[in-house]
Parts: C-alpha cells; structure tokens; sequence
DNA sequence: GAAAATAGATAGATCGATCAGTCTTTTTTG
DNA sequence: CAAAAAAGACTGATCGATCTATCTATTTTC
C-alpha cells in the first residue's frame, strides 16, 4: 500500500525540520521534497503550525516506540532495561543526522511564541518520563519517582551534550551516572 | 559613560533573540528595540550572523561571570561549590524570562546549517565544563573529569526539562543526584 | 582660534528573494 | 461521474541587505 498524500507530506516534513530548523524550512522545501502540490497540502494542513504538530506527533510515536522496543529486546531484568534505554540513545547519536531531540529544538525554536508547540514537547517529555518510571517500579527502586527524574536528567543532559558537542559518547557518560544512581537508590 | 551603539544593538539583539528566537527576530525589530539606524548595525555587523556570533560571545561572558561570582560568594567548600552551581541555575530558571539556554537554542536553529553558531555554542559549553572540572579538582575528586562530565550532564539535563517542562524545580532535582554522585566518587 | 577634514549616525528608498497562504483550472484516479 | 491531486499564477507581507544623501560631532590642520 502506497503511503497517503498526508503521509508523504509529514515524513518530507519531519526530516526537512530536523535537518534544518522548523522556521528556516519553508512549504516549497516541503512541497518539493514531499513530491505534492501546494493544495493537497493546505487540503491536509489548515497552516505550517498544523503541520508541524502533526510532525511532532508522529516524531512522538516513532521515538518511544523505538524506546519501549529496543529496551524489550536488549535487557531481560528491570535494572538492565533502565541502562538499556542509555544504549537506544547511544544508537540514536550516532545516526549521521543526528541533530539532537526534536521536541527539544522545537521548544527552543517556539518557546514563548507558541503555547501549541510547546504544549506538545512537554508531553512528549512527560510521556518518555513515565516510561522511565514504569521501569523504575519495576526495577524495585526504593523512590522510582526520584530516580525516574534523576535517569530523565540524564538523558536529556546526554542528548544536549551529545548535539552541542557533536559527540555521541555522553550517552555512555550517562549510563555509567544512572548505574551509581540506580545502585544508591 | 554612554553605552556604544555597537552595545546597544548588542543587548537589544540579546534579549530578542533569546526571548524569541533568532530566526523569527527580524532585523528591523533588532533598530527598533536598540533604537539605532539601519547603517548603524550594518556598520558594525556584515551581516546578520555576525550580529548572532557577537550576541552568543557576550551572553558567553555573562554567564559564565554569573556561575563563577554565584559560586564564590555562595559556598566555602569546594563540594559545597560544586553544589552552589545548581543553586546558581535555580535562580536562573526563576527569572520571569527564562526561556532555556541561548547556546542550546542556538545549536537547535542552527545546528547543521551554520558551523560558526554551533562552534561558539560548543565553546560555550566547554568553557563552562572547563569551570566545572576546575571544581571538582578542588573538591579532590578521585576521577575529576567523569565526575565533571556527568554535573555537565545533569546542569544541560536540568536546564532543558525547566525549558520544555516549564518547572524551575529540576536544578534542586538535580543538584540532589549531584551529591549522590559526588560523594560516591 | 577658525576652517577643513574625518568618522559615525541618521532616515528612508529600494533591491531581489522568500515567506505563508489563496485561488483557479486542468488532470488524474477510483 | 466525483473526489482528490496537480500545476501554477498570485497576493501581500516580510526577509536580509544595499545605497544615497544628510546631519552632527570630533579631530586635524593651518
């Protein structure tokens, strides 16, 4: 099956704003890439701002399933899938277009102009945190919320750390962090 | 002593940029709020990057000057400023306009488009790490530089969940697995 | 000390490019 | 046939940047 008209425009969309910023990006970029006319856009998409919800959206989805499944896959005890999730980041920085987490750079992009944008990044960020909190129930920790929190710090300090200084070891440097943390908790 | 033109746009510029982001701050906006002619900014930028560059080395300046003179005066120990460093960011994110930190911003718009913003961006990050490290030689840390790395780790972690989440209680978060790991090493 | 030269700053017109978004007409597709 | 998509002209706004011309200090020179 042929992905929709929607579809193709999301998916050009979504590598055009991580690759280039969502403001630097214009809807011919989007057009072109995505292969559409202009209406079958704004048939789809009453706006940009649309758009890059539904972007955001889908980035959502994608992620944290790559998450939950790499984690699944690469440890079978609960304090193994809390390091695991280190090592899906660590498999995210090294992707060669790597340019840090999206919700992020769209929080940095909108931050103050765009209640919506915002809105989203932040349940992304919530939505990935409570995943991080199921597995440190699971893990026993004596205070999973705070260790949840103390992991979340991490890896987001390790996604900064890892784009700014274009260095994709910080997700190791983390890891080793969250093992004392776990250890102490 | 007036402030300089050149200042003025500096400072006008800053407070745009971070407030808004660079991308969407025109250069008019940038003469209105400094209040200075076309030429004027011309004259003393080439170019709108330029103007950017100069906006990141002052802020650069400030705030690692605001780290350095807050842990001085704030703590005693060398643990106890290890420590003050999050206190230092806790005032940070409780400024009215805390919008994140403008290297990280900056690296999010720009990161793969334009070498000369993320390489100050990262100089940025070094230098504040290069400060840290600095600490916890002091504190007489077994491995400086992993301890180092990983209160880099949890002040860039901290700064961006109090962006994207909107909540300043993340530098006490962390700040709390800080000692964990300090005195753990 | 007065005239002349220099440097900065001013206002504002203007440039070509691009922006997001609308509209109409034609073609394709199911 | 009808709905979806394509193609592309078009709007009005804004973008970063250039240019000219004027004005005002400060500094240099005689």
């Amino acid at each position: 099956m042929r992905p929709s008209k929607r579809d193709q425009i999301v998916d050009a969309a979504l590598d055009l704003f991580y690759r280039n910023g969502f403001n630097a990006t214009g809807i011919e970029k989007v057009l072109s890439e995505a292969d559409v006319a202009r209406m079958t856009l704004y048939n789809h998409f009453k706006s940009k701002e649309e758009l890059i919800l539904a972007v955001l959206r889908r980035r959502d989805e994608r992620l944290r399933d790559f998450f939950v499944h790499y984690v699944e896959k690469n440890a079978d005890t609960p304090r193994g899938r809390l390091l695991a999730l280190f090592d899906a980041h660590a498999e995210w920085f090294a992707e060669e277009n790597f340019r840090g987490c999206l919700f992020i750079n769209a929080t940095a992009e909108f931050s103050g102009n765009c209640d919506s944008i915002h809105a989203v990044a932040a349940e992304h960020k919530r939505l990935v945190a409570s995943f991080v909190r199921g597995l440190a129930v699971a893990a026993g920790a004596n205070n999973p919320d705070v260790l949840a929190d103390q992991i979340s710090l991490l890896l987001d300090g390790a996604i900064v750390c890892a784009q700014v200084l274009d260095d994709g070891a910080w997700a190791r440097k983390a890891r080793e962090a969250a093992e004392v943390l776990i250890d102490h908790n």
